[in-house]
DNA sequence: ACGATTCACTGACACGTGTGACCTGTCGAC
DNA sequence: GTCGACAGGTCACACGTGTCAGTGAATCGT
């Protein structure tokens, strides 16, 4: 019951008339050598006829190039707008003749399997990789790439060196608030320690941007699952930073989820969004434009950074040996809507 | 400035002084010839010490398969709980000795491209494909196993014939809002091309199911992009469909993301949620439960689905040549929060 | 007329691995 | 003393492709 065996590059000769080679130089449309019209359709015929396909690990065992780049995500729940970026990126890989595939990761160490069952050219990440991912494609010799937005993807120093793009994200928001008149934010962040990685780059944004801005350092509130429970930690420390001499007037919130759980419990506090309480988010979600208010947030141009993503790729297997270091250049934008406002006068 | 080449068995062999074959027994564990501890120490020691790995375009070739398992995304939006899904079915693919990658379509035909580097052992998908890509598929002569989710991945017949698993959501909504006494529904489904799939059966799945109930058919609405135009679209039908002699009481949108959209028309038209109009999504996208009120919709369990997928995957790698029809069993389930309640009384 | 060039094509090797068949020495059994 | 069994290991092939170096015939230049 099994399948009659794929047709190899011989069968084709041999319906064809000619020689294994002039299948393979007709086929990949070889220009050293310049075969008459009439053999090159036979060829061509033949082939279309028992539907040949090349097996793709023979040509990659011989070209010695897979041709594969490997997309790993962390096991994070994936933004609604995740899926342009992949798109975006799959087309642009695609055009350069590679193809871009995405491994999700689980628990347990099978990224060395993966590994060895594709051999990829280069290890795309978004995030800084756990050290025995890390090390499970250094040990296979894989260029590994990080995307501008996350930093360095080799920097494995310290416990969570923030990324470069989280520190943006964080430094915009604050930034945006501030010149609003924001003086007292207070932070959302998550405590989810899969999310560490981003969650301390965003804090520490906030914080450098508080710094260089002469503004207080904010307190900081790390939440656990987006819940009514995330609500009512929310609302409690709410009540706490609204009182007193310097009043928190804006909230920087880890994403828009949990910009989501702020605005609930500004609600449950009978605080009103912007009048009384600034709301910032990140990620641009979809959905944030349809709380109430709807929310300002930082969203992410997905169709430049897949595009710098790619050229990155391409000069690492040109032989460029130095990823350089990301431009991320103007890939953050605000998006402005009702949810942060003037800070409200004393 | 290239890496100076990648050991290979034979380097290995060479430096633990023995031959090529010993090493891949040992490396392989085969049980078939036993090797004394001593040389089986020498070989181990010898990889380690070079950084082995085995080449994994020569291991498929001579296996003949390639142990990928390649699972084709449509160009859809993805999910925020699309993740958790794409997770968990990495690893349960993974426990079966294979790897899970994903492609996530663009425009242009590259799926064939992809197919060609990583030859695949089966496709897995979503959504039917699209006539061009199935095609691709099917003359590598790769076997295709579809979702329980997604119906049949090989019914191309029709131009969106409705898959099983979207006309059970479209039916479940519906019979949730019938269970609370509601006797007229409208539908807000999306007009966008790539969504027609999804779309068609979830609106066939209302349908379907008004009329084994004895309802009127249900009015449609098809929106464009989830922003300030649609939500004046649905206010703009809203105030029609609840004035007259048989009200509309009840919405069922095409996710949540549009169920957001209508509660912001229904805000917008002075109706009250749900007293006046109840609204069911469907995704359990996580920021519904902070809408206003807190969306009811349809959550779809990943855990579950993963395991049928996989348990298909393996059947199907086993030779059994019928993608047995999906049970689709209990991985639909309603979560009632507050966006659904009994209709007005009149 | 004859070497030189071109045309159309082919033979053979290499890529790195897995594995069935084989080979050598030793030991126990008859 | 011979045979079989067995441990310990090696040889050589096959997987399917890309491509370098040729090869025979035809054509061309002089």
């Amino acid at each position: 019951m099994d399948r009659p065996r794929r047709p190899t590059s011989a069968d084709v000769a041999a319906r064809a008339g000619v020689s294994r080679s002039t299948v393979s130089y007709v086929l990949s449309g070889s220009t050293q050598h310049s075969f008459p019209q009439a053999t090159r359709d036979r060829v061509l015929l033949a082939a279309s006829e028992l539907g040949y396909t090349p097996h793709a690990a023979a040509r990659a065992l011989r070209r010695g190039t897979s041709g594969v780049v490997l997309l790993v995500l962390a096991d994070v729940p994936i933004g609604a707008n995740l899926g342009s970026m992949l798109a975006e990126m799959t087309t642009a890989v695609a055009a350069t003749g590679r193809s871009l595939v995405t491994w999700t990761g689980g628990v347990g160490p099978t990224l060395r399997e993966t590994l060895a069952h594709l051999d990829p050219l280069v290890v795309l990440t978004m995030a800084p990789l756990a050290p025995a991912e890390a090390d499970a494609v250094g040990n296979a010799g894989i260029p590994l790439v990080a995307m501008p937005y996350a930093g360095s993807a080799t920097q494995t120093v310290g416990p969570a060196a923030p990324s470069r793009g989280e520190l943006q994200v964080g430094a915009l928001q604050l930034q945006h608030l501030a010149a609003y008149g924001h003086r007292r934010v207070a932070v959302l962040t998550v405590a989810e320690p899969r999310l560490a990685l981003f969650a301390h780059g965003r804090v520490e944004g906030v914080r450098r941007a508080a710094l260089d801005l002469g503004l207080d350092q904010p307190p900081v509130l790390a939440l656990g699952e987006p819940d009514d429970a995330a609500v009512a930690a929310v609302a409690q420390a709410l009540t706490e930073w609204v009182r007193g001499p310097g009043p928190v007037t804006a909230l920087c919130c880890y994403n828009d989820l949990y910009a989501a759980v702020a605005l609930a419990a500004a609600a449950r506090c009978g605080l009103r969004v912007p009048r009384d309480l600034s709301v910032a988010g990140i990620d641009d979600d979809p959905m944030g434009r349809f709380l109430d208010p709807p929310l300002t947030t930082i969203s992410f141009d997905f169709r430049d950074t897949a595009r710098a993503v790619v050229e990155q790729v391409a000069a690492v297997l040109e032989g460029a040996p130095p990823p350089p270091p990301g431009p991320s250049s103007q890939v953050l934008r605000v998006v402005e809507r009702a949810s942060v406002g003037p800070p409200p006068v004393r």
